[in-house]
DNA sequence: GTTGAGCGTT
């Protein structure tokens, strides 16, 4: 016999709070997520074998695991790494808050499903805060499998770009659309480019990799298999830090580099790019095991450094963005730029707020793949780490 | 074999 209700809890010694169940017996992922956003999933503990198992999910309904769902608590699955981090994003979000007021934009979502329709999209989105529009592609005729939604407030919003979602049984990506490339929000690049990948490396076995440095937000593997992957964190400090590594990944190594923009038009502004606010959730401090402890990796655990200078000196001395950046903001633009510099400055043009010169945008771009001599580049670097663009997209 | 999809009534 079906239940009315299964328990559900976010933690299994956290208080449970019931969640209604259909006519058949099932659960919809869509009621566990209205108490639970981001929820996409359920798991419980075997009484018999006392391990956690996961209960089935298919299109979006939860099965009973045997003929009914008993008398257990059900756990609240998340997107991988994604768990409770919730009160640290709305943290970091107040910060920028209190920069300034920050405006919503719409988002595209990625990837749904055909059968979606904007009340789905509505009906999934509410769950996370107030949603004041909603559209699907087409609304006669055949779902392209995208669509936009735009929230009230920008924390959601954030909170809504940083993770995926399941929707109608498929995972989806909210990203700022392209026609929308300039949110106030500064977006330096969050992702990385990892090369000399192995065939048998799987997004899953990437992800479990790199949440040792920080959330992993997404991982890209082309297919067919090319030998590269891309991995994007949620926080850029990450990302830079770890570019110039190499890393051993199931036992190959692994090259670390700054992941190029994408093909097209991106015209996502230099914001001037302020380190060290709005940070560092996760990965330092509290938990051993961030960036400072990894294999061979990146290493300033125990100096007492804040964290996010010495993040900006890796990244400047791995990626010689920093110090691209600061020699040309001294020296105004002088070569190396090359080609890109004419294009580069004219999409800057409309770049909201000011600049000391240009230059750090173009060279920004054009320094990709350099490796920074690691010399003559120690000082006065950690006041002005205003580099880099944000023009990667998600 | 080291740089990735897809993008909206106007």
């Amino acid at each position: 016999m079906s239940e009315l209700y299964i328990r559900v809890a976010e933690d299994e010694n956290e208080e449970p709070m019931e969640i209604p169940s259909e006519d058949d017996g099932t659960v919809l992922l869509s009621s566990v997520a209205a108490q639970f956003p981001g929820a996409c999933g359920l798991r419980y503990r075997n009484p018999e074998t006392q391990c956690m198992r996961g209960v089935r999910l298919v299109e979006g309904v939860l099965h009973a695991p045997e003929s009914d769902w008993g008398n257990l608590v059900y756990v609240v699955n998340y997107p991988k790494d994604n768990k409770r981090k919730m009160d640290e994003i709305d943290a970091a979000s107040a910060v920028k808050i209190k920069r300034g007021f920050q405006k919503t934009s719409d988002l595209i979502v990625l990837g749904l499903p055909w059968k979606t329709t904007e009340q789905d999209l509505k009906d999934y989105f509410s769950t996370f805060g107030e949603v004041i529009m909603v559209k699907r592609d087409a609304k006669t005729g055949n779902s392209k499998g995208f669509g936009f939604v735009r929230f009230t407030d920008y924390e959601t919003q954030a909170k809504v770009i940083a993770q995926r979602h399941m929707i109608d049984g498929r995972w989806c990506d909210c990203k700022l659309p392209n026609s929308r490339t300039c949110p106030d929000e500064p977006m330096r690049s969050r992702k990385i480019f990892v090369g000399r990948c192995t065939e048998d490396m799987t997004t899953d076995d990437l992800r479990q990799y790199f949440m040792q440095y920080g959330e992993v937000t997404d991982v890209f593997i082309p297919k067919p298999f090319r030998a590269f992957a891309f991995v994007t964190f949620a926080d850029d400090q990450v990302a830079q830090a770890l570019c110039g590594e190499d890393l051993i990944i199931k036992g190959v190594s692994v090259h670390i580099s700054n992941a190029e923009p994408k093909h097209n038009n991106s015209r996502q502004m230099m914001d001037r790019g302020r380190f060290g606010v709005g940070g560092f959730s996760q990965g330092y401090g509290s938990n051993r095991g961030g960036l400072g402890s990894g294999s061979g990796g990146v290493n300033f655990g125990a100096l007492g450094l804040n964290p996010a200078m010495v993040a900006a000196a890796q990244a400047a001395l791995q990626s010689s963005w920093g110090m691209m950046g600061m020699l040309a903001n001294q020296q105004g633009l002088t070569t190396t730029a090359g080609t890109a510099t004419t294009t580069r400055d004219q999409t800057y043009s409309s770049a909201s707020t000011s600049y000391s010169s240009p230059s750090s945008a173009s060279l920004g771009w054009a320094a990709g793949t350099n490796t920074a001599s690691n010399s003559g580049f120690s000082s006065g670097f950690g006041t002005s780490m205003e580099s880099k663009s944000s023009s990667w997209g998600m």
